[in-house]
DNA sequence: CTGAAAGCGCTAACAG
DNA sequence: CTGTTAGCGCTTTCAG
């Protein structure tokens, strides 16, 4: 009988079945090379067990961000995947916790498992290598004030700092969304200082890139005057003047990881209660070098 | 009755509705930050009028690319977004094409209406910009051969030349995919050639940042030694050193008018038949100036 | 104008 | 092991 051109209606079988064999990604902004490779990830597992990838982008807004997640309750998805760092308020169901999970950013005070990597241990990392460097005036283009994120590197900042017996310098950090212009601008202030730093972490390779151009227009050159790190490893940041060092994240990893964990969990598979913490890695190119007046390590 | 927190089952819904108020968007490559602009604006609109966007990624494989077809027959669509020039087969059925629309790249045989730029216009007009800076030997980095834009650019490219009487040499013209890394080998060829090019107008702004860096690696400058002109105008373009000159896209505005007709066209509102065209501009930035030994214009 | 009922296409349970 | 049937939650039609 059913031959020919037949296909399921799965309309229909979602009714019966009580499940959309979909899933909801909350995002904050897909511009960004870093979140549109975690998509391509969870995308793929997706594909491979037959579960369609719905994207919630302009998703900085709470309102919008509410109208998303009400997805969630009419069933059109089976669940969510968030990475923008806030549960929706309608969300908060302990019933619906099984369908959730966080994905690069921990949502806290949730409870709810996150797939992501030791951003505390990976800035440490970073700053480590410039003090390694020979480095002490370091300072740090962070991201926006109130972001779980900006906590966990800002500490791994000053970690690396204190392991060297110093203090930050609160002059030395900068905090600001993680954008190119908000790179720049941060670096600018950073100049004017009456004592500049010799090297900058930076929370992003877009912020690093617009720290990098500051630094060029003004007359001075990276890693000679300046040294700059970033984070992320973004396609760029190998093909910027100089090479970029930064963190790399397992984007496409995390984004596989993600969707598998929550798969299960929609399976009723428990898992690891807290997540999973995936490795970076501490690429160094060109950006970094030891400073120009170099008193000895 | 229903008050408390009553939602309507989208799955019932729809099953009765016979429609799912989804659209599925098949693009090659998310990682790209031109399609994820573009992702952004339809995003955007979708969400105003209520629609779910599903995203099909890894789609330069066939076989994944029928798999995510499947969608609209099994009716989780209600139309498809095509941004990968090409058309699946099992949606070539005429009574499926009012639920088609193609985006930024046009399917040449399927008769469907696209969303895009006048690329060999926009092409035509990069090259110009550089023949009128005094450029006579001019290269052409383009994209993979047998893609639609490819052709009409480097159309463009051709045209752009024989307005001043030359005929373009076939060792200038390189073909390769969109990256960063086939920029770097297509510049590393021309740079080899016996009478190597003065400029190069390059099909992205990502290869273009290949072609520069292989440029500066090899010990010459942009644009003292050579003018490169990308095309996008990405975020990286204004950002890269030298400051990138380029064509620009209304990413967003594809975006945002694709979805619009899409809905009009699921409405059973016909609209312009051969798509929107929809003006481009070209961004002198850096990265071009006339060549070196400059014998008049 | 309000209320009951049919049926969208499917799957799972049950009867033959 | 194959065939029939109930019902998923909604909308729309039709009767009251």
């Amino acid at each position: 009988v059913r031959q020919a051109s037949y296909v399921v209606n799965r309309m229909a079988q979602g009714l019966r079945l009580r499940e959309a064999r979909q899933v909801l990604v909350i995002l904050p902004e897909i511009s960004n090379p870093y979140f549109s490779e975690v998509l391509l990830g969870i995308e793929e597992v997706a594909g491979k067990t037959g579960f369609g990838v719905l994207i919630g982008a302009s998703a900085r807004d709470p309102e919008r961000e509410d109208q998303l997640a009400q997805q969630l309750l009419t069933g059109v998805v089976d669940g969510v995947l968030l990475m923008n760092g806030r549960l929706p308020p309608r969300l908060a169901d302990p019933a619906l916790r099984h369908r959730l999970l966080a994905v690069a950013e921990r949502i806290p005070g949730s409870g709810l498992p996150t797939v992501h990597i030791d951003d505390l241990a990976a800035a440490q990392a970073a700053v480590s290598h410039l003090v390694g460097l020979g480095h002490r005036r370091i300072a740090h283009i962070a991201g926006p004030i109130g972001n779980v994120v900006t906590a966990a590197r800002h500490k791994g900042y000053v970690a690396a700092l204190a392991q060297v017996g110093m203090a930050p310098d609160p002059a030395l950090t900068r905090f600001g969304p993680f954008a190119l212009d908000s790179g720049e601008m941060a670096m600018a202030a950073l100049l004017a200082l009456p004592t500049p730093p010799t090297a900058v972490f930076c929370t992003s390779d877009e912020m690093a890139i617009g720290a990098i151009r500051t630094i060029k227009a003004a007359g001075l050159t990276v890693p000679g005057d300046l040294s700059v790190v970033g984070f992320d490893d973004i396609v760029f940041a190998r093909a910027y003047d100089p090479p970029l060092t930064t963190v790399r994240q397992p984007r496409h990893r995390i984004g596989c990881d993600a969707m598998r964990l929550l798969e299960d969990r929609l399976n009723g598979i428990e898992g690891p209660r807290r997540g999973l913490v995936l490795p970076f890695e501490l690429i160094i190119r060109e950006s970094s070098a030891p400073p120009k007046h170099h008193h000895g390590a």
